[in-house]
DNA sequence: GCGACAG
DNA sequence: ATCTTGTCGC
C-alpha cells in the first residue's frame, strides 16, 4: 500500500512539469498516506535536514545523522540540484524535496528519524513538508518551523519544555469571545518553547509518530540552543558558512560523506 | 477588499 | 531562503 521509497531521479521526473494547481491536489492524495502514531521505537539515530540555495537556480540539501544518545554526529551528506519550482506558501516540499532526497541517497546509513526544516501536518492541506517527505521516504519525520504557517494558538508559556497547542483553522475574532477561543479545530501541533526568552518553534508531526513523540525527540535533541542541534548542524552545512561547519564533521571519527 | 503567508 | 554592519554581552 504505501509508496516504496522513490528515487530523486524518479521524482524529478513525476515534477518534471507540475504546476502549482496540480501540486496542490496532489497534496490532497498523498495526505491521506500519512500515518500518525504514538509510540515510535527509541530511535539509535536522529538526522536534521536542510536546504540552502548557493543561487537563484541552485539548490543544496544538507542531512546531518546524529547518535540518538549523545547527539555525535556519525554521518552527513550533501547534494545539489537546479532548482524548478518557485517559493510558494504551502507548496514547499516541490521546491524542496528532489534535493533532499539526492543528499538521502548517498547517506551511508538511513537515520531511524529525520527532522525536517518546515511543517509536518500543520499544513492547510496537512501536507508540509515533514509529512510529505516522510511519505515518499517512508521514514518517521518531523516538522520543526521557525515561523508559523497555518492555524492559531493562544498564549505561549514561558518555562523550557512547555508548550500550547497548534488549532486547525483561524482563531475567531469577536468582542464575544474575547481571550476564549473556538474549541473546533483538531491539534496540529504545537507552538514549543525550547528556550525561556526566545521565540518558540513550531512543531508537528510529519510520519508515523504523533505529537507527542515530535515533542519529546525535539526537547531531547535540543540542549543549548533554541534550535535542535540536528538542525544547526543541518543549517551550517547547507548555508554559505557551510565550510566552517565541514571542518568540523570531518574532524570526527566515524562521520564519512 | 483585507490580512496571512514554512523556506 | 538571501542580501548585509555594527553592536551589546557573557
Amino acid at each position: 500500500m504505501s509508496a516504496e521509497p522513490i528515487s530523486a531521479e524518479q521524482l524529478q521526473r513525476d515534477w518534471a512539469a507540475i504546476t502549482p494547481a496540480r501540486a496542490k491536489a496532489l497534496q490532497l492524495e498523498t495526505a491521506r498516506q500519512v500515518r500518525l502514531q504514538p509510540d515510535l521505537p527509541t530511535p539509535a539515530t536522529v538526522a536534521g535536514v536542510d536546504v540552502g540555495f548557493e543561487n537563484r537556480d541552485t539548490a543544496r540539501a544538507a542531512i546531518v545523522v546524529l547518535r540518538h544518545r549523545d547527539l555525535e554526529p556519525v554521518d552527513y551528506a550533501l547534494a545539489r540540484l537546479p532548482v524548478r519550482f518557485p517559493y510558494v506558501p504551502g507548496l514547499l516540499s516541490f521546491r524542496e524535496c528532489p534535493v533532499i532526497l539526492k543528499a538521502l541517497e548517498q547517506l551511508q546509513t538511513l537515520p531511524d528519524v529525520l527532522l525536517c526544516d518546515g511543517h509536518g501536518v500543520a499544513h492547510p492541506r496537512r501536507l508540509g513538508i515533514a509529512a510529505h517527505l516522510g511519505v515518499l521516504t517512508g521514514l518517521p519525520t518531523v516538522g520543526v518551523a521557525k515561523k508559523k504557517l497555518y492555524g492559531w494558538h493562544g498564549p505561549v508559556p514561558e518555562g523550557r519544555g512547555e508548550w500550547t497547542p497548534l488549532m486547525a483553522g483561524r482563531a475567531s475574532a469577536g468582542k464575544a469571545s474575547a481571550g476564549k477561543e473556538n474549541q473546533a479545530g483538531e491539534t496540529l501541533g504545537a507552538v514549543l518553547r525550547t528556550r525561556p526568552g526566545f521565540k518558540p518553534l513550531f512543531v508537528s508531526p510529519g510520519h508515523r509518530l504523533d505529537l507527542q513523540g515530535a515533542l519529546d525527540l525535539v526537547m531531547h535533541c535540543t540542549t543549548r540552543y533554541r534550535l535542535p542541534e540536528t538542525t544547526r548542524w543541518a543549517d551550517g552545512l547547507a548555508s554559505n558558512r557551510g565550510q566552517r561547519w565541514l571542518a568540523r564533521l570531518e574532524a570526527l571519527p566515524g562521520a564519512g560523506g
